[in-house]
DNA sequence: GATGAATGAGGGTTCATTCAT
DNA sequence: GATGAATGAACCCTCATTCAT
């Protein structure tokens, strides 16, 4: 009886496209103004279709954000975790690839995007900035977490290793972001520089027995 | 017809007031509900003056927003440029004195607050974004830059650090104000102990000659 | 291109059926939800079809409407003329007869809702109110005159009865009826005995030749 | 602090003014289009405003709605309750000013206007319909209640009159107010010659012990 | 015939900005 | 200078109507 594809369990092949052509122009709009100055006319046009469209798959504005950030988020979640996995690195690479993966995916694409949106609306949407700590910061933070105990353990780092912040491995890669978020046209960063240069330090820093 | 506050090169004692009156609330609003979600009218009552008097001091809203920059940015940027200058420290020293102003500054305040705005809303205010590289973040980044050149002059730190990416130091710091900016009521992060495991893991790292 | 069912000059059965099912369905919305407030998609759910099918039947929501007003007069017409022709019956009785027939059509059912409906949407629809004082009122006063006339030329009411406005006689079922539709909850009001007390009343002044 | 003028405990004497325009004008436009059909934007042309005057005044368009209602009852009140006061009068004669009076109000002017509009709307503003209740429909019945009573307790109507439904006497003025707002220009209807014939009959009717 | 996704005009409401007092 | 009522453009969302399947 007439149920907007959004209200049903599932959605068709070709529903599913569209949906996903939603959230992809929503996602660049949300980027360009925001979610306040975000227009659905924007957003539906930028989709190719018309602004009544853009609500039968999502109930408001709100709930479109709300699609944007966990579309985005989804396929985020198992690669941080699949790399923790890696058994036969030592735990210094662990690192380097978790470091390396957190500022490839931050600095660029729709999860850089996506930062941004967190930084800017997180504070005013609580159940979207939980789903984000939930889904993609905890499980990351988890996992260096486990790369610096396993290589205190080992003997590869010093004691207390296995106490350090995950943040501080963490730093670099943000910074990474936020600077190609704001100033990359103004002072262009080499990311992968920046965490070469990150990582030696960080790393010859967590070997000193000094 | 008097000109308006805001077009006459100077202000008296009390328009001054009310203009940092007018700085302060408009601080608070936009950090609420950002730039869009604003509105004139939430700035006015928390400043306890009528609406119209906002646009006496400025021409529009962009107008306040880029007070509020300016304002904020004003006082920040001596503080950094006199930490390069104590030339009675050690390089590790003064490394340590500057990531942790840093730390502190974005952590907390008002500072913190605009490091948000710049994030939401600089991609979108190109000179306002600009103003804020050229006041805050380049000067930091060169004292930054400095003490790192001053400390493998001196033999303090290891050969190539002078030419290590100023943002290694300054990423924990920039990683705790964005922590806090969003998660600190959801996960707790004490940055003096973040800054601490950072700065001594990385200048363990500079020191390192392995 | 098979022509729409509104468009045939005949239904078949199953059609018909379904004809009245939206009529019914639409009856009951804009009951509830009066004729702007009226939402197609409620129509067609409470009929148990799709939105599209409701076009199917009727051209758009303004000849639904005629629709529904047209259904619900069709069985309301003859039931009135049938009582004008008892011809065994006394004037009073007649009147009585028609008194309560007017009351219980008008303060129950469909009838009750057409009455509303007519009230707040005839204005805006002169056809249909027209149709409906063709069809209803006027056959309804016709009758009621008659009764009167033949009572005063019977020597049954007192001379003059027959240029009695018969809205006299209407007046009380009318107002059973507004009443219902606006305070039955709040006062209940028992109809029956309203139009007793209004019959011996307005019988007694008829007869009376004081 | 910017409160609207509506928000405010008292109105200046123009914007007083100012508001019953505003009223005056939406009592027209709802009287036009009923309360869905009717646009903010038509009301604000009527009283010659700017749309965003009319939420200075009204929250929304509920609020305009509920002070239509209450405006157009306000003055109502009073005159009914007086005419059940005038003690030099017999109850007949009571009873005739009252249901004159009814008749009058009810059947031209705003009161007309309201009376449609509760019809209309009543069902779906469940407060405003209580509220014409209290203040209007229930004093009316209550004055026309009491003259019965009185008239049966000083003989001048027959035993039993007190019980009488008052809903007898308002029938026919109620009668003529739904006649006017339907079929005036149809078959248009002498209000006071309709009630003449009514209190002729049931005035008859009480007196009658037959 | 029946369906329901798609359309886009329309309307309630907000709010930056103006200006008479 | 200060005020806040007034303005009207803008934007979210609804829903009558269409039409491809």
């Amino acid at each position: 009886m007439t149920a907007r594809p959004a209200e049903r369990d599932t959605l068709s092949r070709s529903q599913q496209r569209r949906r996903d052509d939603i959230v992809e122009a929503a996602l660049k709009i949300f980027d360009r103004d925001g979610f306040e100055g975000a227009r659905i006319d924007d957003v539906a046009a930028e989709a190719g279709i018309a602004k009544g469209t853009v609500y039968l798959y999502f109930e408001n504005k709100e709930a479109l954000f709300e699609g944007v950030v966990r579309d985005v988020v989804k396929p985020a979640v198992d690669a941080v975790e699949r790399t923790a996995e890696n058994e036969h690195m030592s735990a210094s690479e662990r690192l380097e690839a978790q470091v390396t993966l957190i500022g490839e995916r931050l600095g660029k694409g729709s999860m850089k995007i996506l930062l941004r949106l967190m930084i800017a609306e997180g504070p005013r949407h609580d159940n979207l900035r939980d789903f984000y700590f939930r889904e993609v910061v905890e499980p990351g933070m988890a996992a260096i977490r486990k790369s610096l105990a396993d290589g205190e353990a080992s003997g590869e780092f010093r004691p207390g290793t296995a106490d350090i912040h995950p943040q501080v491995l963490a730093g670099a890669p943000m910074m990474g972001a936020i600077w190609r978020i704001l100033f990359q046209e103004l002072a262009p960063l080499d990311i992968d520089s920046l965490l070469d240069d990150h990582l030696r330090t960080v790393l010859a820093g967590l070997r000193d027995r000094s």
